[in-house]
DNA sequence: TTGTAAGCGTTATCAT
DNA sequence: ATGATAACGCTTACAA
């Protein structure tokens, strides 16, 4: 890095005292607003920017807010998560500095290096996506560290500051939808947070859990064309079927239409998540929605909730926020 | 922030100096590897971090890699960016902390704050997608302060440190392509970094860029759906079409069928970018690949060479990567 | 409202 | 190989 000019050095340029010109970039008060834009302009003119870790470490705050997930799309990008930053990034005064972190249940490395980060005041507030172990110890991490923090997703470990949805009501929906049409056979296409999915989408449906055909899937879109050819071979009658991610169910109409399985005549497909693509496909998509923006929104919320009423040794606790699901029916059923 | 241990109570608690403890972290050596394991197994009991900021305020170090794109869509994610990510994220070593920043063109209070961090220490890399005025700001602010920075994308005012592609190259074999279709009469779709690409497939399709039609799109879904209504109002015998990315590609696949057209027979399209939706659309689509994930791995290597062949006060010049385009043919031509 | 100076928790320089 | 200690560049009592 270039030397850049000090605040001693830009003080004594300016005729002030250090504490001025601190005091000119913070919003403390106990200066005037003649000196503040005085030195406002000057900094700007001389390229006075004070030094980030300097300034961190003085003031004993620190670092960005953070977003941490774990990343279990490795060929495709997880556009599950893409639309959640981007609900975050809408919310986040964009003052704050936020921070992407995929971290990888696997790989004790990145896990170490993001539960550091947190540990070593690089990180001010976190958003932990829910739903692996790896989250879990993140979460307990921030918790012990007492930086305000939020959890995506239903976490029977984590009671409060959760931002929740309900996995099995949606999937309950489209159990009842199936139903409704008259699709006699239905089977599961499983992939991530499968239980709960698994037992509402039978109770929709009207069958016990045990009676549910569960097939494998995965993440991306490659698991659902696999899904599909485990359907042709092992069930051949199965006539709908829930994906646990939209990306399996595109994946899984896109090998169906290959090999003369007509969506949604002969089988029924709902996705779950509601990216983007799936208004564009053809046929459209029918999934439940998660409001992924809405999602991010919510942890927005919730975690400047703590920020704000907050003596200064620990975050509040604040209730959770709940984003409903939806069935959006389109044309692949 | 809870209080953590500090490195002179934890120095004092194993007999030993804070310098000690110091390089029992660092990977400068002067340190016999009996008492580093020592320090570092009592850290790891005790729960001692060295303090990110201090740390960094000590060694005059910084930061982490940064990776700064324009936000260009605002309503759905933007599919080339999350790829061009995953690329950087797989190569990157993971001891890096990899930060990911979108800026707004047209929010100076945005552009203003990555300045900022470019400038404070926080940055010690940069990879910058080019193509906006803003990130031609960041490069010469990054040039300026002489950390090392590499740039995707052509960027006249930069001639070293990028990767480099070729979108008149690719849009010159879209050109050909729909010639070599018999197309009659083919349009442009315009979105983004559109000039190089009007030229390419102009030469390609073998008419002056003067004759060739442009209808404007955008960067979305809907902008496709939007551009599909003009040609069919105005230019209802265009049957073949370069949109400048995908995803209006897939938006205007979309409505087309809808309102009757046929997806090749009546309009061929093809698009650019190549995301990982793109194989999974009905009908796929044709497109030049940039090879989205590839981009991002070159970037990291020509950062990672500055960063290393590097004597102290300034970053290598590297020479530039290219990428090559590829013209792949899929159902929507 | 402003200045002085004591931290903040490291790393790096010199000794030893 | 280790220890003492002066930076590092800022913030914030405390004083004025």
């Amino acid at each position: 890095m270039a030397k850049r000019m000090d605040i001693k050095t830009f003080a004594k340029e300016l005729g002030v005292s250090t504490a001025t010109v601190s005091r000119a970039f913070g919003s403390a008060g106990r200066i005037s607003e003649k000196t503040r834009e005085k030195i406002l302009k000057a900094a700007d003119e001389l390229g006075y920017y004070a030094n980030y870790n300097a300034s961190n470490l003085g003031s004993k705050k620190s670092g960005s807010i953070c977003f941490f997930y774990p990343e279990i799309y490795t060929e495709e990008p997880d556009y599950f998560v893409s639309e959640v930053i981007l609900g975050i990034n809408r919310n986040l005064d964009h003052r704050q500095v936020f921070k992407v972190t995929p971290f990888d249940e696997n790989d004790n490395r990145i896990l170490n290096s993001c539960k550091q980060q947190i540990l070593d005041g690089r990180v001010s507030g976190a958003i932990i996506l829910s739903g692996t172990k790896g989250a879990n110890i993140l979460a307990s991490l921030a918790e012990k560290v007492k930086i305000p923090y939020v959890i995506i997703g239903r976490n029977p470990k984590f009671t409060t500051n959760t931002v929740d949805y309900d996995n099995e009501h949606g999937a309950f929906l489209a159990g009842k939808l199936l139903k409704r049409l008259g699709r006699k056979k239905v089977a599961y296409i499983s992939g991530h947070l499968d239980k709960l999915k698994k037992r509402g989408f039978a109770k929709g449906f009207g069958i016990e859990m045990s009676e549910l055909i569960t097939v494998r899937g995965g993440a991306g879109f490659r698991y659902g064309i696999q899904a599909m050819e485990t359907l042709r071979k092992k069930y051949p009658d199965v006539d709908g079927v829930l994906c646990a991610n939209d990306n399996l169910a595109i994946g899984l109409i896109n090998h169906a239409q290959k090999i003369g399985v007509s969506i949604p005549k002969d089988l029924s497909v709902v996705g779950f998540d509601d990216i983007a693509f799936s208004k564009f496909c053809n046929p459209s998509l029918s999934t439940i929605s998660l409001n992924l923006k809405e999602l991010g929104s919510a942890a927005v919320r919730l975690l400047e909730k703590q920020m704000s009423g907050r003596d200064k040794s620990t975050p509040a606790k604040c209730e959770n926020e709940f984003i409903q699901c939806e069935l959006i029916i389109r044309e692949s059923t």
